[in-house]
DNA sequence: AAATAATCCTGCGGGC
DNA sequence: TGCCCGCAGGATTATT
């Protein structure tokens, strides 16, 4: 399931196709929607367009180009991956044709594919103001900026009377945490996921915020996790072999020896070591 | 206001 | 063995 690392690398990735193959001269759609139907003109008016940036904002990948920014959002199942003749899927539901810079030999192209089995993903189309989409002016602030404003992002949680889990999730508050790597940056900090976010304190929250950093960032460079849909072009990420609790119920932890527990909450699976989280 | 529940969808695994 | 059922989850919408 794609969270912040995942969307990195899968940004990562797309970077190096586009500064390869910069003009997006066509945009192939298999069928007529994800979760969402398509915003087929706006799609068709990227036609030639030039990419002229890639980047990532919460678990939103943005393709920016001088014609306005493709919007990609993975869902749970979505993948991006060059696609050579014959390797199609049946899932593959967006083909970007992709072409070299003007004045390089014509010629070559490369075929990126969209494959969604769920079709939770997203795929929409924004102006040089991306920011202002509805979809992704609400969103809160970024865990790996050096800017994160830590008191505001205390603020915000210490009023929240939901579980602290529910809340480190919550794209309004604290963007790019999904549920496994919720319950890993708990187990990290000692934090029962079930901690009324109002009872958290301050120590408390500030390691949290570090241990939620620092798991991204290794997360990140181990390639990500890899739970039965999430592959990028390097292969497999390797950080799920990392995981401490995620869907490990009834194994044992790894620090403790303790049996690791699991239940629903706020609506999400959820794991814990009962021994090592208060 | 904020927490919770339902919704979308397919693949897979547990159980029998 | 094979089939069926239930579960998995990000974000949006609806409901309490």
């Amino acid at each position: 399931m794609p969270e912040l690392p995942e969307v990195e690398i899968v940004k990562s990735d797309l970077a190096g196709y586009f500064a390869k193959f910069p003009v997006i001269e066509r945009i192939e759609l298999r069928r007529k929607d994800l979760r969402e139907p398509f915003p087929v003109k706006k799609l068709k008016a990227l036609h030639g367009a030039n990419v002229t940036k890639v980047l990532r904002r919460a678990k939103y990948i943005l393709i920016e180009t001088d014609r306005g920014t493709l919007i990609s959002h993975l869902g749970m199942t979505g993948s991006w991956r060059p696609v050579d003749l014959g390797n199609e899927r049946i899932h593959d539901h967006v083909y970007l044709h992709l072409g070299q810079a003007l004045g390089s030999p014509r010629g070559l192209q490369l075929r990126l594919g969209y494959c969604d089995p769920r079709r939770f993903g997203i795929l929409d189309v924004a102006g040089r103001d991306w920011a202002k989409n509805t979809r992704l002016s609400k969103l809160g602030p970024e865990p790996l900026d050096p800017d994160l404003d830590v008191e505001l992002l205390w603020r915000n949680i210490r009023r929240r009377q939901g579980a602290i889990k529910a809340i480190l999730m919550n794209q309004e508050i604290l963007v790019g945490v999904g549920n496994i790597y919720a319950s890993e940056a708990l187990f990290r900090a000692g934090l029962r996921p079930t901690r009324k976010a109002s009872g958290i304190k301050l120590n408390e929250f500030l390691l949290l915020l570090r241990q939620t950093v620092g798991l991204l960032l290794e997360a990140i460079a181990k390639g990500g996790s890899t739970i039965s849909d999430f592959v990028h072009g390097a292969g497999e990420g390797q950080f799920q072999d990392s995981h401490s609790v995620y869907d490990r119920a009834g194994m044992d932890c790894r620090v403790c020896g303790h049996q690791i527990k699991s239940k629903t909450v706020a609506g999400r699976s959820t794991f814990w070591c009962p021994s090592c989280q208060h």
